[in-house]
DNA sequence: TCATGGCTCTACTACATACG
DNA sequence: CGTATGTAGTAGAGCCATGA
């Protein structure tokens, strides 16, 4: 007698609430899921939760007890828990309670896959890139000097630092060199670059929120989306991460590089040093160098396994190594000032 | 084949100086 | 005075060419 009623948890394909629904087979289990989800008999059908697999007249007895179904109405399909991913993605509403139940699953997790799983989740979950002042966030400032106040500030810093250690870099090369005149020009050359830099505030802008749209590398919200590797058009991984958000993910973001797509230490820095050999710093095209060195037009901000470390094998442009037959930029010699031929 | 040194990046710390 | 800037040194991690 009781074995011919299956018992079953139902529930539509938008709503999470489930119902103990008892069938004799999947006709009634339509008639009875349609009155109480208030959905059309019409074209209903029934499939499993887990996976969307079709519930057949067949296939409905050798059910276990109480497995979870999905009914629907004609035309839908379910693909199983990949909806429910869909809806936790877009169900900002519901974040606080889905935080819970991962903080639950979590604390009993045994599997280092399903914790790993979960606190990705939880991390993003938890995001509170909206908040901006140290008061506001003080976990996201731990180990932060303390005389950065806001988020923007000291990412703009962090930016800031990056670059300036790449001309650093340009200082460091000029003691390699030998010829006194020839690192006289270099010096030159690099004060020159130095001044540019400067001008630009070191581009700090790039990871700052705060700044205007063409300026910055992120979202207003602090959003930042991997480029690709050098020598590739767009990131395959789609590699993202919001620094903003929390502190562990502003330590994760040092991990990310900017890297140097035509590379400073291997091309752009002996290209430098070799035009100055027989050429004075002002026939070289310092705009170019600056570009190549400081510059979005020259850097990929990459996560770490889009970094390519070894050889880039990109070379300068060698039309845009010096100015144009070097008469351009020197304005006040422009009447007639002699004019020395290139080699 | 393996160790090595040089290169690619980065963080962190301390210290000195300049500015409003 | 706090903030901003600049310099110098430490460290780690991975890649790569070289030479024993």
């Amino acid at each position: 007698m009781f074995g011919l009623f299956k018992p079953v948890k139902i529930r539509s394909c938008n709503e999470s609430r489930k119902y103990g629904v008892a069938a004799k087979d999947v006709k009634e289990l339509l008639k009875k899921g349609c009155k109480l989800l208030q959905l059309p008999l019409a074209g209903a059908h029934v499939c499993l939760y887990a996976d969307g697999t079709k519930v057949t007249e067949e296939f409905f007895p050798t059910l276990p007890d109480n497995t979870d179904l999905v009914l629907l109405c004609r035309g839908q399909t379910w693909s199983g828990v990949v909806c429910d991913i869909g809806q936790l993605l877009s169900a900002d509403r519901h974040t606080e309670g889905l935080v819970e139940a991962a903080k639950g699953l979590l604390s009993d997790e045994q599997s280092p896959k399903r914790r790993k799983i979960l606190t990705d989740l939880l991390l993003n979950l938890e995001d509170r890139s909206e908040l901006e002042s140290r008061e506001e966030d003080e976990d996201w400032f731990k180990g932060v000097d303390v005389r950065f106040k806001t988020k923007s500030a000291y990412m703009k810093f962090n930016c800031e630092s990056r670059i300036r250690g790449y001309m650093k870099e340009l200082d460091e090369a000029a003691k390699t060199i030998q010829k006194t005149k020839v690192r006289a020009e270099f010096l030159k050359a690099s004060k020159c670059l130095a001044e540019m830099l400067k001008t630009a505030r070191y581009n700090g802008c790039y990871f700052n929120r705060t700044e205007k749209e063409p300026d910055r590398l992120c979202t207003q919200e602090g959003w930042f989306t991997c480029q690709g590797s050098f020598d590739q058009e767009v990131c395959q991984s789609l590699h993202s991460i919001n620094p903003y958000g929390c502190r562990e993910s502003r330590t994760i973001f040092s991990t990310w590089n900017l890297d140097h797509r035509i590379e400073k230490k291997r091309t752009v820095i002996p290209a430098l040093l070799e035009a100055l050999q027989n050429h004075k710093s002002t026939d070289v095209n310092l705009n170019y160098f600056y570009h190549l060195l400081f510059t979005r037009e020259n850097l990929k901000l990459v996560h770490i396994v889009c970094h390519k470390k070894g050889a880039h094998s990109l070379l300068c442009d060698t039309k845009k190594i010096f100015t144009r037959a070097s008469n351009t930029v020197k304005g006040k010699q422009k009447a007639g000032g002699k004019r020395r031929r290139l080699m």
